[in-house]
DNA sequence: GCCAACGTTGGC
DNA sequence: GCCAACGTTGGC
């Protein structure tokens, strides 16, 4: 099993919000970007985990834990014209552009701040993607020791 | 294939 | 609002 990290704007989409959709479940689409597209559509699998991470916001940082519960199919927002994310260059045919499905697991009983993991950026959470310089993916691959050590600091 | 211009992300 | 770091686009 694999553990990821899964980036949104609290503003558009938050933890809160995933808590109160019908089964605590929802398609993550939006993602327009081809080297997080290649993760959701080729490597994350049902049962895999993710921390639900908070951007572009007063105290960015991690928030709770969702459970991939279906794996990739075509994001149909990119088909939609009137939506915001609608591609043009994505046909039915040959989608571009994938979702999967996230159910929450759980809210962090206390949100785990960027500038708390940033202290471990120089030892324990050396390789976390996250935490590099110029990080821009949404879509992040998290190694299962970061993610057990960053489990370890919620108490 | 190169690269400048432009747009986006996201922390601060 | 600023700006660094990218990714994408399009002319050549």
């Amino acid at each position: 099993m694999k553990h990821w990290l899964l980036k949104s704007e609290p503003g558009t989409f938050s933890v809160d919000d995933l808590a109160a959709s019908p089964r605590q479940t929802t398609r993550w689409d939006g993602v327009r970007n081809y080297q997080a597209r290649n993760f959701i559509r080729d490597e994350m699998k049902k049962g895999d985990l993710a921390f639900f991470y908070h951007s572009s916001c007063p105290e960015p940082g991690i928030v709770g834990i969702v459970e991939i519960t279906r794996e990739a199919y075509p994001d149909e927002t990119a088909f939609d014209s009137r939506d915001e994310h609608f591609d043009p260059k994505s046909e039915r045919s040959n989608p571009r552009w994938y979702v999967v499905d996230v159910r929450l697991k759980r809210k962090l009983d206390k949100p785990l701040a960027l500038v708390k993991l940033k202290q471990y950026a120089g030892d324990r959470l050396s390789d976390l993607r996250l935490l590099k310089r110029g990080n821009r993916l949404s879509v992040i691959p998290v190694a299962s020791k970061n993610w057990r050590f960053i489990l370890s600091l919620e108490r």
